[in-house]
RNA sequence: GCUCAUAUAGCUCAGCGGUAGAGCACUUGCUUGGUAAGUAAGAGGUCACCGGUUCAAGUCCGGUUAUGAGCUCCA
């Protein structure tokens, strides 16, 4: 037979050679290397035979392909085994691969704690170091069942159950034939070739992912081809975690959360100047978009909320609010706004309204209140109380595309401002249930698309994944260290005006249904300040820095030229700090510095005599000296808001 | 909501049955010092909350609440 290899040679095998027959072939060192192959795309073990013609890539360690087989052997043959060692009444569950390492589910007789990781850790170890070769049976479903069976493997056999075929079930064992394990392969042909790995945590997770059934033990692990990879990838971490909002939220004091208000900012002074001036910022954004603002209520009645449909769909996730029944004369059920769309239908519901009316865009800072599940809060990013930067576009289906076309506008001219160049979006499509006809559905869905078209931009589909209302753009930015952020969204609704009877007059004199369009650039104020915060870590452009100037004297004789300087930068609208305290310039400096202020003046007699500003930048160890004037000048030009 | 863990001074944490500790921050004194920690002293705590075990409970055991990591959820 042929094998073609990568690089479009043809080599001649007899049939039936195997990846490891052909990788001998190819040269010694890339048989050492070997860990699996590549047959026609789908990746096989290196001692499965090879009966046809057919493309072949040999798999080494240096690929990512080679590292996932190689995580998917350390979970699936090491650390499951340890645990067995260690444990043996636990019953294995999965073990399957993820971004950066691995994780395996096990039902533990008793639950164990995440000291005993070390342990497992030592035993995986010492399971590596036996150098074990792997080696694959092929069973059918009935011996399959059996092995596990007798094992006690109840998950395994459910896995079994379940699947489809009935021969060719791959178990996976190692030298002494101690353990095995089912796997759909394939594994590293021994266990020479495991590099460098860490248990990383401990955690539940569902069988099967759905939360009725019982919660497993998961541990998780990463994995490297080698010690320096695998310490990079740690070091990663760490950066990672020094970036965390809630952290750095703290030490330059921007907000707090307390027991009494779970899930609901309390912002602090400097936080809400940051809140303030995005808000600001996309006011003057919005207006220039022509968007109308508008403010409705927090709090009311369930009959809107029935209307609206959010009574029987929504209610768990809903603060209800009842009037104390001593002193109110009319009982009634008040709801806090979930969200503002009916509230929006509302006010575009008050006088009849003509096609040449629309396209009729609101925007409002709609506070809004969710009960969230207890356990799915997270510091800004998810919170039971919070502003979203909301908008509802009233509009006919004729002009879905050019309102799509125009919020993408709005939305990469904001991210752009707020330092994120790079967002992906994502096209969501019908799904089995929904409302509205195919007909209206085509014409949505080929708007949406069509838009983005015409703005030359990439795009995903997302095949069924669009709201039970309308099909919708998701808009997910990068971050400066490459982590994803859904923030903003644009979706089609024909339910919602059906259903709380918004219309319009058309030409031809009748009534019609306009398609309502929910969307929002930021998502929510809450969680995108966080997305800045850990963006930026905490170092925020010169316009967004709650304090832009820290002004240190280094003497106390020029106190008085250092109030002279705030004032005239406060004039010019910049927000300074002034620390005239009786400590060292080396102290005030790293004061400032960790407070991640942009700007730290030094302030002495030089200065004091020259009326210069000595000028040090948040992140540079360097000083400029320039005429307080000059300083006033720039600092008012880069204090300017991006638009 | 589920699993596991955590809750001690403003912050970061130590203490794990027998009088509550450290560093930083804070206050005061000395120090006026040129770009990431001058110096000395002082003040600061119902050890999350409720109950139990014990002669004795931050410390052991239950429960509650909140937080953290995952899972589930995010019409």
């Amino acid at each position: 037979m042929n094998i073609t290899l990568p690089d479009g040679s043809i080599r001649k095998m007899e049939n039936g050679s195997t990846g490891l027959d052909l990788a001998n072939d190819i040269g010694p060192g890339l048989a050492k290397a070997a860990i699996a192959v590549s047959v026609n795309n789908i990746q096989r073990d290196l001692s499965d035979p090879i009966n046809e013609d057919s493309e072949v890539s040999i798999i080494t360690i240096d690929s990512d392909e080679g590292l996932e087989i190689m995580r998917h052997t350390l979970t699936a043959q090491v650390l499951a085994r340890a645990v067995k060692n260690l444990y043996p009444n636990t019953k294995l569950a999965i073990g399957p691969t993820i971004k950066d390492g691995f994780y395996y589910d096990f039902e533990f007789v008793k639950p164990i704690a995440p000291d005993d990781l070390d342990k497992i850790e030592k035993e995986m170890q010492k399971i590596v170091n036996s150098k074990s070769s792997i080696t694959k049976k092929l069973q059918t479903k009935k011996e399959a069942l059996k092995a596990f069976n007798s094992a006690g493997e109840s998950y395994k056999e459910s896995i079994i159950e379940e699947s489809e075929q009935e021969e060719d079930f791959q178990l996976y064992y190692q030298d002494d034939d101690a353990f095995v394990d089912l796997c759909r392969g394939p594994h590293l042909p021994s266990l020479k070739h495991i590099g460098a790995f860490k248990l990383t945590k401990l955690a539940g997770a569902y069988w099967k992912g759905d939360s009725k059934n019982k919660m497993l033990t998961r541990i998780y692990g990463t994995a490297w081809k080698n010690e320096k990879d695998l310490n990079a990838y740690l070091h990663s971490i760490e950066e990672a975690e020094k970036r965390d909002h809630r952290k750095i939220g703290k030490e330059m004091n921007l907000f707090h959360f307390q027991e009494e208000a779970p899930g609901m900012v309390f912002w602090h002074p400097n936080g809400w100047t940051v809140y303030r001036l995005l808000q600001d910022f996309m006011r003057d954004k919005l207006q220039a978009f022509d968007y109308q603002e508008i403010n409705t209520p927090l709090v009311v009645d369930r009959k809107l909320w029935e209307a609206s449909g959010h009574w029987d769909k929504y209610r768990e996730n809903m603060f209800i609010t009842e009037i104390d029944e001593e002193h109110a004369n009319e009982k009634r059920t008040n709801a806090l706004k979930p969200m503002n769309c009916p509230c929006h239908v509302q006010v575009y519901n008050q006088g009849l309204k003509s096609y040449r009316d629309l396209p009729v865009r609101y925007a409002e800072f709609g506070s809004c209140h969710r009960y969230e599940a207890s356990g799915t809060m997270h510091g800004l990013m998810r919170v039971r109380g919070f502003t979203q930067d909301d908008g509802h576009i009233f509009c006919t289906e004729e002009q879905i595309e050019t309102e799509t076309k125009l919020f993408i506008e709005l939305l990469s001219s904001t991210y752009k401002d707020l330092g994120f160049e790079k967002f992906d979006i994502k096209l969501s499509t019908r799904p089995e249930t929904r409302v509205g006809s195919d007909e209206v559905w085509d014409k949505a869905e080929s708007a949406l698309e069509s838009a983005i078209k015409k703005l030359d931009l990439p795009y995903e589909i997302e095949e069924g994944d669009g709201a039970f209302y309308g099909p919708k753009l998701d808009f997910v930015l990068t971050d400066a260290i490459g982590r994803e952020w859904q923030c903003g969204t644009f979706q089609a609704d024909f339910n919602l005006p059906d259903r709380l009877d918004a219309e319009y007059v058309g030409e031809d004199g009748q009534k019609h249904r306009p398609v309502m369009i929910h969307r929002a650039v930021l998502g929510s104020f809450e969680r995108f300040i966080g997305v800045l915060i850990e963006n930026y870590s905490g170092k925020l452009p010169f316009w967004l820095a709650p304090v832009q100037v820290a002004v240190a004297t280094i003497i106390s004789d020029v106190n008085d030229y250092a109030s002279d300087v705030i004032n005239q930068l406060e004039n010019h609208g910049i927000r300074c700090h002034e620390d005239f305290r009786n400590e060292k310039i080396s102290y005030k400096v790293r004061e400032h510095s960790a407070a991640k202020v942009p700007v730290i003046m030094a302030l002495g007699k030089r200065e004091k005599e020259s009326q210069t500003v000595s000028i040090r930048r948040i992140g540079s160890d360097k000083t400029t000296s320039m005429s307080l004037e000059d300083a006033v000048k720039a600092l008012t030009v880069e204090n300017s808001v991006p638009n």
